[in-house]
DNA sequence: TATGAATGAGGCTTCATTCAT
DNA sequence: AATGAATGAAGCCTCATTCAT
């Protein structure tokens, strides 16, 4: 019976953290009551108690996974980098598939509350938002260096800083999506995307040529 | 002395908005009380409602005054794009200039509130961020295009795809300069993201005379 | 089977009662819970239900408990009652010898619960606390007379308000060691305790001499 | 308007503690609500906590003004030893003029649950009501000494063991009083008390003639 | 019998808002 | 116009109690 309370203690979990998941990204962190993440699981509100302490480590779980799924998202772009030099290319190709999932939405705008609530905090020591951040930073320049190896990517770009601006770009985009769903086609925009990191690719032989 | 009461008014609700402007980014929206604001404004609690009939409308002013700033931050970009075919690289110099203001963090954050509270209202009509965002997102379509007949930028370049990506690079490098304050250096990024643009524009005549 | 079982039933009542003595006396009767108790008698919290009807009853078992104690705690007095005139003397050396003893403590420290439990009750029918402390009186006065008959105190004293008083002493010097515990050295108060009754004792004969 | 202010607050605080006060003592400190002393005081729950940061900090006010109660009426005491050796005499008529007051059997209350409390606390550091015994403690001692001094009482008793048998009879008494209202007499009681300590007086000379 | 997950009532506390002064 | 005391509606959380297993 151990385990299969285990079991059903880690499914319950997973179920609350859903909930809570989707009820903070409807209505808010602060504006999502415990009821309603309660309901939202199908238990009273005082259940939820048995499994977290409270509704900050509650939201704190929500977090966590949160930064599991933009790990998983890295961990796919870290795979391409093995194959070639247009691994880069393959950035916007993963970001854009994942954007079509319809719980993604949710998940930026719960990407925003955490890192709100880390800018709130203030603290100096890195939060953990900051952490998965620098993960993908590193992850995206690895995979610019490869590229400009390969020769993919001009070597006279700063791997780092081009880096920081394709991070902006991917975070970004999630960003914008939030308000421009109507008026812009996001897979024209990775699209264009990709284009214009083939362009700069291009770009190399010519320059070099050039000079 | 009617008009002395108006500036009185006035000035007043500007030292309110202030206020709840800097314990809303502090705070957050939820977070930050009416008792909060009014001291902060150097007010009592009940003051405010002789100005503002609720907290709803506080918070509304304040994203209204977040928009105006962004509206002017654009008109800067709207006026370069008067003179030459290199006022898409002024893009990143206006945007970065505008980071190293104190208060710019306060009101990322804000928009930041601003595009959640939105996103929640899940609201079918365009709302008032939306409505910004398109507006940024046409001048700067504009200068895209203005630079790709000034051969400043490749023709073949889809503009607007283009505009979309280079306003979520903009959003998006506030949003990642919230957590990564310590370990990226925003010039060094801008600087980057300028040479990037050139070099997508000195490519224009290399690719025609390739093709 | 059925004596078994009745046994057994009754250990783990005595159990329960044991455990939830120490978690009221360790963290009051309000504030510990039946988990509490359930967990420190080694059972889980539901099974308790199964030995008594709520926690109402649980708490009357616990009391009931402590009466027992404080009524063979007198029945040694009243065995001295027996012997002789000095038996008096042995209330100080009987109780004294019962505070050493570790559980005390709580024992007092639930005595105290119970008179404040009756207390706010504002039964006009006598409490059971007011029953045992009844009989405690009589016991005391019984051997306040016994002493008075055979010499050893002053018949001058009226034996019932006597009692009261040593009953208040014995109450009280418990109370007040629930505070005092660093301060105050038990031996040395009960020892004065019967050095005064011996000289209320060995007046008589002086007085009665005078007189 | 300051001062009205500052009236008016100190006023609050007093009906808020009185009123607590009198709730705590009818159904205890864990068993009476915000809500129930509100509505005592004639104010709505959230009211006090304009006064009172929390539910602790009332217990902790009202454990206070009880313990300023006990300071004012050992202070009578302290006053009576400046007259004579039958200052000693005093304490019991003192305690029980108090005793008479309706307010006392509730503070009588409060000082076992304040006993309570600190002895569930356990904490090492002497809680307040400790300090307050010791020095009721103290003012006994005082007064034994003194007493002896005059004549009033035997030297040969320990004057800081007879002192803590003396407040514990004081603490004692109040106690059983609260279950034995209707069977003792408490005047007769007081009466009795004084009586013994008048014997113990006497007894000196006699004592001393005999030896 | 025992378990422990779940419920539901209820307590403490906060805060937007009102209103007498 | 301004104050700040007061209200009342929630929200978070605890816990005695129940019940399926």
């Amino acid at each position: 019976m151990a385990r299969v309370t285990e079991e059903h203690v880690r499914s319950r979990e997973d179920a609350i953290v859903g909930a809570a998941l989707s009820m903070f990204a409807r209505k808010g962190v602060a504006g999502a009551t415990m009821q309603d993440v309660a309901t939202a699981a199908g238990l009273s509100a005082g259940a939820i108690y048995r499994y977290f302490p409270g509704k900050e480590q509650l939201v704190e779980a929500v977090f966590e996974r949160i930064g599991e799924s933009d790990r998983l998202l890295f961990a796919e772009l870290a795979e391409g980098m093995q194959s070639s030099g247009e691994a880069l290319a393959n950035v916007g190709r993963v970001v854009s598939s994942s954007l079509s999932s319809d719980t993604v939405r949710d998940q930026t705008i719960l990407v925003l509350e955490w890192i709100l609530a880390e800018a709130r905090a203030n603290d100096p020591a890195q939060g953990t938002r900051g952490v998965v951040e620098e993960a993908q930073l590193s992850i995206i320049e690895t995979l610019v260096r490869r590229s400009q190896e390969a020769g993919g990517l001009d070597p006279g770009i700063d791997p780092h800083a081009f880096a920081v601006i394709l991070l902006s770009c991917l975070v970004g985009v999630r960003v914008v999506a939030l308000e421009l769903t109507e008026s812009v086609d996001m897979d024209q925009v990775f699209e264009a995307l990709q284009d214009v990191l083939l362009r700069l690719g291009s770009v190399r032989d010519e320059v070099e040529v050039e000079s």
